[in-house]
DNA sequence: TCAAAAGTGTTGTGTGTACACCCATGT
DNA sequence: ACATGGGTGTACACACAACACTTTTGA
């Protein structure tokens, strides 16, 4: 039997992209434009083209809604229901993405359809099954601040202590000893101390502190 | 745009079955009938019908090639670099599972095409991008291994602690101390002794073990 | 002066690791 | 008798958790 006889499914990728934004973690919507669907919000995602990598789409995607390039891009997991869209057999490869929220251009203003940052943890109703991709990533963003570093990547260049413990309390749902805290990380050896402090807080300023160059590669332990 | 308009990657899954035989790790493969990489091993695997899901398609493949139904399958990885195939775009989603060699009925014998076991980290040259997508589902065999009791799978229903460790020994590539590792196993609470003991072996008789009933969610807290 | 976060050490508990000898059986 | 894997306990190092008070700033 010949290949081509086989009807194909399509293939998209979809997109879930954190940042921290004022001490909450945060992930990126879009509301649908068309049917079906229409007006419900949306990971973002496209097809696939036929002669891109599975990872360049995904990048293609990250970059024409948040304008940002250099991220954290991994592979989550592949869904594939055959009625997970209702018009016809639709495969998705979901990536996420992790990106300071300093880095990003949202461009929402610009165009027609509305694109904004929700509450992980909050999100409205969302179209077709992203609502079990999304909880997929928050499980694996878990999973991966618990043993590895990348989720430093949602920190801003400088950044204190208290901002790291912060991004692990938010997403861990609960408190940590400081000292503790404290302690681990700057065991971790990846971090270093600045001359500058916060200013212009309402407490005892802070020490910034920065990645040491050569973080990309410790980084991917896992 | 109309969907329609994309044209669109095949998608199939492809499968690595691993399991134990003679304390070796094993990985099984087929040899190709056809067209292209005629004559090479592969992966087994095949295209995904347009009405089945991903993980019904991984199933029917290994109940096609091994006659088995009740594995440990998990999915691994998307591969879709875009001329991993020579002939046409396709997209694989890979599946690993871990079955024990006592379950299997192969069926080489009645096929024209060849099916064998191979030595997990002595296979022959393969066809497509397989090599890639076996080491990257060794790496996750490793990674099951020390933080999950998922490689239990691979055992049979009665076994020795020296089987265990045997099959850790085997995957991770090294030695561990008889005793700790002993201790470390019992420690889990998962598996408990039989009445039983090995016979006509050339040496002290083993104590026989099995698994505690309701194994099943607690194999899977990762 | 008050609120709010920064900063700082010690102690106990549990987990992993290193290590050596006798036992039961088949040949 | 000997070869082979089965079976067992102790001591040290290290990582993690619990815990409270002083400091510096803006309001």
């Amino acid at each position: 039997m010949d290949i081509k006889e086989y009807p194909k499914p399509a293939v998209t990728v979809d997109i879930i992209i954190f940042t921290v934004i004022n001490n909450n973690l945060k992930v990126l919507l879009i509301k649908r434009g068309l049917e079906p669907f229409k007006g419900k919000w949306a990971l973002p995602g496209g097809f696939v083209r036929i002669d891109e990598s599975l990872e360049n789409a995904a990048k293609r995607e990250l970059v024409e809604e948040t304008g940002v390039k250099d991220v954290y891009l991994e592979q989550l997991y592949t869904f594939g229901e055959p009625k997970r869209d209702p018009r016809m057999r639709v495969i998705t490869i979901s990536y996420f993405a992790l990106i300071n929220s300093k880095n990003i251009e949202l461009k929402p203003q610009t165009d027609a359809y509305d694109v904004n940052w929700f509450d992980a943890y909050e999100t409205p109703d969302l179209a077709f099954d992203h609502k079990k991709i999304l909880e997929y990533a928050l499980q694996r963003l878990k999973w991966k601040l618990e043993y590895t570093t990348v989720g430093f990547k949602l920190l801003p260049k400088r950044f204190t202590l208290g901002q790291i413990q912060n991004l692990y309390e938010i997403i861990f749902n609960r408190r940590f000893d400081k000292r503790n805290f404290r302690k681990k990380v700057l065991s971790l050896g990846l971090i270093e101390k600045t001359s500058e402090k916060t200013k212009n807080v309402a407490h005892r300023p802070a020490a910034l502190y920065s990645f040491k160059k050569k973080m990309g590669e410790i980084i991917e332990i896992i």
